[in-house]
DNA sequence: GCCAACGTTGGC
DNA sequence: GCCAACGTTGGC
C-alpha cells in the first residue's frame, strides 16, 4: 500500500467534476513526465491512496481523497491526432505513457496549500519543496496519516 | 500577468 | 555528451 499527491487543475478536473462522472473515476490521462509515469506504470496497485490537489488556481489546496482504482494502462490521448495530448512518436505497439484510474473516496474540506506548510509533520512533502512542479509525487505513510486523521475534519 | 524553477530539445 | 534555448508549471 503506497501513497501518493496528484495534482489536477481546477478548470480541467476539479473534485466537483470527480464527484460526477460514472462511478466517481477518471482516467489520469494527460501526464507527459516521465518520471510521473514511472509512478503510475510501475509503482501503483489498485487500492493505493491518493490526496487529489488543486493545483494552477485562486487558492491551491489537497480538495478531496481518492484511491487508485486500476494498473496502469497506455493513454489513449496520446494516439489522437487532434488531442493536444498526442504524441507523434508513440504507436499502439509501443506506447510511450501510460494512465492509471483514480476513483473519489470522499469530498474533503480544502486544505490549503498555506495550511500543509503550517505543520513541520509535513515540512518534507514534495509539494512543499521549493520549484517542485511534479504533478504526481510520493507521500510517506506518516504523513498520509497526518493528513487524513488530523487534518480531514470528519 | 509575472517569473523562478525545472524538463526537454537539438545543434555541435 | 554538453549546454543554450525554449516551453511549461504553478504559486503568488
Amino acid at each position: 500500500m503506497r501513497y501518493w499527491l496528484m495534482k489536477s487543475e481546477p478548470g480541467d478536473c476539479s473534485i466537483d467534476d470527480l464527484a460526477a462522472l460514472p462511478e466517481q473515476s477518471v482516467a489520469w490521462y494527460g501526464v507527459r513526465n516521465y518520471q510521473a509515469r514511472n509512478f503510475m506504470r510501475d509503482q501503483m496497485h489498485v487500492g493505493d491512496g491518493v490526496l487529489f490537489y488543486h493545483s494552477n488556481c485562486a487558492v491551491p489546496g489537497i480538495a478531496g481523497i481518492a484511491r487508485v482504482s486500476s494498473t496502469a494502462y497506455p493513454d489513449a490521448t496520446q494516439f489522437k491526432r487532434n488531442s493536444k495530448y498526442f504524441d507523434p512518436k508513440a504507436t499502439q505497439e509501443t506506447p510511450r505513457w501510460f494512465n492509471v484510474d483514480v476513483q473519489l473516496v470522499k469530498k474533503i474540506g480544502l486544505i490549503p496549500l498555506s495550511g500543509l506548510r503550517q505543520h513541520p509533520e509535513l515540512e518534507r512533502m514534495r509539494i512543499l519543496q521549493r520549484g517542485n512542479r511534479l504533478s504526481i509525487t510520493p507521500l510517506d505513510p506518516a504523513e498520509w496519516k497526518f493528513i487524513t486523521h488530523t487534518l480531514v475534519k470528519s
